[in-house]
DNA sequence: ATTATCTATAGATCTATAGATAATGC
DNA sequence: ATTATCTATAGATCTATAGATAATGC
């Protein structure tokens, strides 16, 4: 059943995709290989070809979830015709319902970060350089009068983005989830708008 | 081997305890009933006679959690002599070294947030509330012209300071970290402090 | 008589490996 | 000849239970 060089590569992708996804809905220690293998068709004895182990999967898999947010956000900016409302459209996207309900495609951090706190080694590493690269859009991307208030600015902007979907996401009920997506939002445009008055302006158009 | 009643009560007490902290430490997955009960001086067998299953234990270690996290923000603001300092050694507290390096004994959302998040049942409420709690803190102790915008500016406050320590503690290296509470801590303030100028003065003495 | 704790284990699950199979690619 | 995948399983671990033991408390 050896397959060519191409379908192996797929066939590989598939099991990163399939992880990706699985991991960041139920948790690393809430998927085994096997289930890993079964969503991507595969038996899991034909994993260890693939993967030196679990944990090298992991790896993989929160590379291409951080990728894949970081596609929908650059999607999201460059559908900005001025650039003024960047900022706004980014927290629009992030806190949306859509993105609430939507841990296994959604951000890494807020659906891993507890977990990935405690890992060290690769996995971690990826992760770390994930959350950076959040930081780094909106530091590239807000505007502010120095860049050391503005790298701050940008590093608490995402906390808060994470902090919320997280908070959010283990409420009680769907009602009191949105209002705490709903408050951030308001709450960081608020902020945002007071140190960038073309934020709130843009959102009147 | 029975025991006095309040010999059992205590035991069941240091059952709690430690499940408390080997669950912020290593997370729920992370740690097998065997383990809580080595950690409390007994053997695994006897778990059952305390608690119907382990996640009811866990429903009682996060309450657990929580009241220690409240026990602690109560000190920190009956320590400010005049009241005008309160969120600010909240946010001190909250975002220090010793709070970012001691996850077993800290806060619980920062802890095990996006763990829970995939939880149903007593556990989750048992964490809902203790988020609601932590928000109602803040809702108390901020100046702010209405109780919504209040209401949202501590949903958000809270959001900030919980998706803070969680990215922290996922940074590669310790000198990262610090530079996300330290930047968090400057912006939160700095953000408050536009609202209530007494924080910044205050914060001059 | 009741019950808190202990020892022992059933039953399930998980990671990783071993060896067989069948198709590619030198 | 090599290798991607499959079946089968070893070895470890985990939750929960069963039954024994020894001390409390009616």
């Amino acid at each position: 059943m050896r397959r060519t060089k191409q379908q192996t590569a797929e066939t590989r992708q598939q099991i990163v995709k399939s992880a990706s996804a699985l991991f960041r809905e139920r948790g690393v220690d809430g998927v085994s290989v096997a289930e890993v293998m079964d969503k991507a068709g595969l038996t899991h004895g034909g994993f260890y070809k693939h993967f030196e182990s679990k944990e090298a999967l992991l790896t993989e898999a929160i590379a291409d979830a951080f990728a894949n947010s970081m596609c929908a956000w650059e999607e999201t900016i460059a559908k900005q015709a001025d650039g003024q409302l960047t900022i706004q459209a980014l927290i629009n996207l992030y806190l949306s319902e859509k993105h609430l309900n939507d841990t296994a495609f959604g951000c890494p951090a807020a659906a891993l970060g507890t977990e990935i706190a405690r890992y060290v080694g690769g996995s971690k590493k990826c992760f770390a350089a994930g959350v950076k690269g959040m930081i780094g859009v909106f530091e590239k991307h807000l505007e502010c009068e120095n860049a050391s208030d503005r790298k701050d600015l940008a590093v608490t902007t995402v906390a808060c983005l994470v902090g919320t979907l997280m908070i959010a996401r283990c409420a009680e009920n769907d009602k009191t989830a949105q209002s705490y997506t709903e408050a951030s939002n308001k709450t960081l445009l608020r902020f945002l708008s007071s140190l960038n008055p073309r934020v709130i302006e843009g959102a009147k158009h």
